[in-house]
RNA sequence: GGCCCGCUAGCUCAAUGGUAGAGCAAUUGACUCUUAAUCAAUAGGUUCUCGGUUCGACCCCGAGGCGGGUCACCA
């Protein structure tokens, strides 16, 4: 390609202006990528630092040779003075830069360009305006950039190209940059609430022979030296357990899963989990880490376990206790059918058809429950509401009541209408586990659907060899943070949501 | 996958089927307290792609791409 090939391509011509300040700063001898420059200050410490002297807390010496670098977001030129912000990780400020004490290196203001990296050094003050500055007596580029930024006022608004590039998106829209600190925070609050609690955090593997543990479809990828079909994870949930088996007592791992399915507001086919497991305990002690781990990262990160939605929704309260509704009852009350007395699939379509819900004619007992629920009563659960116990038709990992054959100990977290968390006492009888994967391998073939459970033989043999009582928890990390910044669609929850690619 | 909407300068947006424009960014010049700096001038376009209708298409029609919404499915 020759240059004379895109000489008149407009952003050939901006990258142009751009390399032509780059070759002149080389002339001068000047490296545009150097190394390292040690910062004696952020953005938001220096203000700090001149706030306390103006209340004479400091001496007037705090404030010279104040070293802060980041990427200029704006140049005000004024002859021989030029104002230029700078921002970095805490905010930005504003150098003021004055001919007669930058001297010589004043020339190099003229190579900047908008969306360099510089450092300087200078005394922090007030201008008269009120506005607080760095004089600066030094300035160093520190990376040329060769393309240019969104523009500063109207910012990048573009969803697709927010999503594609999201450093540009984190550049100039605060929103998603504080969205991105907040997630890593809710993580980070949920690590150390679970160590605080004696889990482990563990490691296991993302490639697996049997994707089991949850019903989903995969990725399937392959390995060439063990020439084998290998799947990515759907779930952690079986080999966490085979570590309760071995002893752990408590463990948990955050960790992403992929599910080869549908992409939308709700869904990226990558996303995270944590998933616990506790020994000696059912799943009423599940709600309560529950309930203490979501308002807990609520008050950890926003200062409340309160979010106002305003409009219809309102004042959304995560203090515990939540609401706790029986799922029959529930499922009763919100669409009219009674799922206990209805055996036959044809009669609970039919049930399901009378009460409005689409129902797929190719559908299973287990998964037309499923969608009585999403359908009728998830839409309805804004403040956060466990559902209580649920058929063992469609809980193939959790045990059964005491008295009641035909209902397991589960619960599904709900808040917002969107499911939250799934968790059971986990079914530790190696006999009943292996003929509810029977059951789940039955029935994949009978309905052809390939996102029902799997059975994993190691697993079971692991069950086989003892499990104790263990409650366990599933909870989806993405639909968290989507609740605790107010965020309606998972791609803004997530730096690099999965898109078509452009040919 | 069905249906609906969008795609125009680097960014944000205009433009009855009749010469594609503005603000910011860029380039040149003036300016030592500006902060969406100001002022003057200049330059910048495969209107997502391909095809069709028309004397003439950003605009109408068809196919495709990407994105958004919604329904179906899923966490």
């Amino acid at each position: 390609m020759s240059d004379t090939a895109n000489i008149n391509s407009d952003e050939d011509r901006l990258i142009r202006s751009r390399k032509n300040n780059l070759n002149q700063l080389i002339d001068l001898g000047i490296d545009p990528y150097p190394k390292v420059f040690s910062r004696t200050h952020s953005a938001e410490e220096a203000v700090k630092d001149l706030e306390d002297l103006e209340k004479s807390k400091k001496s007037e010496e705090i404030l010279d040779n104040t070293r802060i670098a980041g990427r200029v977001t704006g140049i005000r030129g004024q002859g021989k003075m030029v104002f230029v912000d700078i921002k970095d990780r805490s905010g930005t400020i504003q150098a003021a830069m004055k001919k007669d004490i930058l001297e010589e290196t004043f020339n190099l203001v003229n190579l900047v360009d908008l969306g360099d990296i510089i450092g300087i050094t200078g005394k922090i003050f007030r201008t008269r305006r009120g506005e607080p500055s760095i004089e600066v007596s030094d300035l160093q580029i520190l990376t040329k950039s060769m393309r240019p930024l969104p523009d500063k006022w109207s910012g990048l608004k573009d969803v697709e190209k927010r999503y594609r590039q999201r450093y540009l998106d984190l550049i100039s829209n605060d929103d998603a940059f504080n969205t991105a600190v907040k997630r890593s925070e809710i993580v980070s609050f949920i690590r150390n609430f679970m160590n605080q609690r004696g889990y482990l955090e563990v490691e296991t593997p993302v490639l697996v022979s049997v994707p089991a543990g949850a019903n989903a479809k995969p990725f399937s990828t392959r390995h060439n030296s063990l020439d084998r079909d290998l799947y990515l994870r759907i779930a952690t949930e079986l080999n966490l357990k085979k570590l309760i088996v071995g002893g752990m007592e408590k463990v948990y791992e955050l960790g992403r899963v992929f599910r080869n399915e549908g992409i939308d507001h709700n869904h990226n086919p990558e996303f995270t989990t944590i998933e616990s497991y506790e020994a000696y305990v059912d799943y009423n002690s599940i709600m309560e880490l529950v309930e203490q781990l979501v308002s807990g990262a609520a008050e950890s990160v926003n200062g409340s376990s309160k979010l106002d939605f305003g409009g219809s929704i309102g004042m959304i309260d995560l203090s515990p206790p939540w609401t706790r509704l029986d799922l029959r009852e529930a499922i009763k009350d919100f669409s009219g059918v009674d799922f206990i007395d209805i055996e036959s699939e044809t009669e609970l379509a039919d049930k399901m058809r009378e009460s409005g819900i689409h129902v797929d004619p190719n559908a299973s007992w287990a998964s037309m429950i499923d969608k009585i629920i999403s359908d009728k009563v998830e839409p309805n659960l804004n403040q956060p509401t466990f559902l209580v116990d649920y058929p063992v038709k469609m809980s193939p990992l959790a045990k059964r009541k005491t008295n009641d054959d035909n209902t397991a100990e589960r619960f599904e977290a709900f808040v917002l209408g969107s499911e939250l968390a799934n968790a059971f006492t986990e079914l530790n009888d190696p006999i009943d586990q292996r003929e509810r994967f029977e059951e789940q391998e039955a029935l994949r073939k009978e309905f052809n659907d390939e996102e029902l459970d799997r059975l994993e033989e190691d697993f079971l043999v692991a069950v086989e060899h003892g499990m104790p009582p263990t409650g366990g928890l599933g909870l989806g990390i993405d639909r968290l943070v989507m609740l605790l910044t107010k965020k309606l669609t998972i791609r803004d929850v997530v730096l690099f949501p999965q898109l078509k690619s452009i040919d």
